[in-house]
DNA sequence: GTAACTGCAAAATATTTGCATCCTT
DNA sequence: AAGGATGCAAATATTTTGCAGTTAC
C-alpha cells in the first residue's frame, strides 16, 4: 500500500512526505468523499490545518482528487480515477449524499446519462448528485 | 411587479421590507443564480451584510429560493418554482455554470433524466450541474 | 402596541500568505 | 546542496450571534 501511494505521488511529481502519504491513505481506505474537517479529525489533528489545505490543493491541481459540489457550504474531495490527468479532470459517475449519516459516496457503477443542451451551449463537465438515504442507513 | 413580490412574501408569512423586496427583485430580474457576493454588489451594498445573510436564510427556509451546489466554495441561490413548498424543495431541471463569465443559469427546459440507483439506496433529490461555455460567451 | 426585522459590534470560523526551518531528492 | 514542504504567526475573509433601535402590520 505504502508503495502504491508513493508511486502515485511520484508520478505526480510531488515529494513523498508524511502528511501526503497519510492523507492519501485516508482517501484510499474509505470509499467516499472527505471534507477538510474530516481529514483533520481522522488524522487526529496530527498535521497543521494549513498543511491540510496545501496538501488538498496540491492533490487537486495534480488531478489526484476532485471536488464534489454540495448544497451545504462544505466542499468534499474524492479520489480521481486513472483517466484523470493534471489539469484535466473528468469523471462520469454519480455521487450520492446521505442525508442521514452525511457521507458522500461515489457510485462508480452508475454512469451519468447524456443530455442534450440547448443550442449555443458547450459542456465540458457534468456532475450529478443524488441525495437521500444510503444503504447503510436504510438498514439501521 | 412590486405587487407580485409582495404577494409572494406575504404568502410565505414574511413581512414586506425594503431589503426583502429589493433582493427578491434581483432574483426575478435575472434568469439565473446569485451568490451572496453578487447580491451585495448589485444592491450597491445598500444593506448590511448580515441582513443579506438573514434574508437569504429566510427565503431558503420558506422555499422561495434554493441552493445550487457548485465546485468552487461559493453557494449560489436561485428562485424556486411554484411547485416548491416550505421545507420541501424539488426542482428537476439542469443547472449550467459558465466557466467563462461565471454565471449560473437554470435550464428550465432540460429535465434531469431518471437514473436507477443501486439496491438499498433511496433518493429524494437529484441535482445535475453542467459546466462549460454558455451561449452568450460562445458568441463573444 | 407587539412582533418581526435591521444594523452595528463583536465573536466565532474558515482560508490565505509570509517566512524561517526542516525534509526529500 | 537545493528545492520543495511544513509549521507557526498573522493577515484576510466569511459566517454567526447578541442586542438595541426601527419598522411592518
Amino acid at each position: 500500500m505504502e508503495r502504491e501511494l508513493e508511486k502515485l505521488l511520484k508520478k505526480s511529481r510531488l515529494s513523498v512526505t508524511d502528511s501526503r502519504v497519510k492523507i492519501l491513505e485516508l482517501f484510499f481506505n474509505q470509499q467516499g468523499a472527505l471534507a477538510h474537517g474530516d481529514i483533520e479529525k481522522r488524522t487526529g489533528e496530527k498535521f497543521d490545518r494549513v498543511t491540510v489545505y496545501r496538501t488538498l490543493q496540491a492533490f487537486l491541481t495534480k488531478g489526484i482528487i476532485h471536488t464534489i459540489p454540495t448544497n451545504d457550504n462544505s466542499i468534499r474531495y474524492a479520489l480521481c480515477k486513472d483517466t484523470c490527468e493534471e489539469g484535466h479532470h473528468h469523471d462520469n459517475h454519480v455521487h450520492f449524499v446521505c442525508n442521514d449519516c452525511g457521507n458522500t459516496t461515489c457510485l462508480e457503477e452508475i454512469i451519468i446519462p447524456e443530455i442534450k443542451l440547448p443550442k449555443g451551449y458547450a459542456s465540458n463537465q457534468v456532475e450529478m448528485i443524488v441525495s437521500g438515504i444510503c444503504r447503510a442507513c436504510k438498514k439501521g
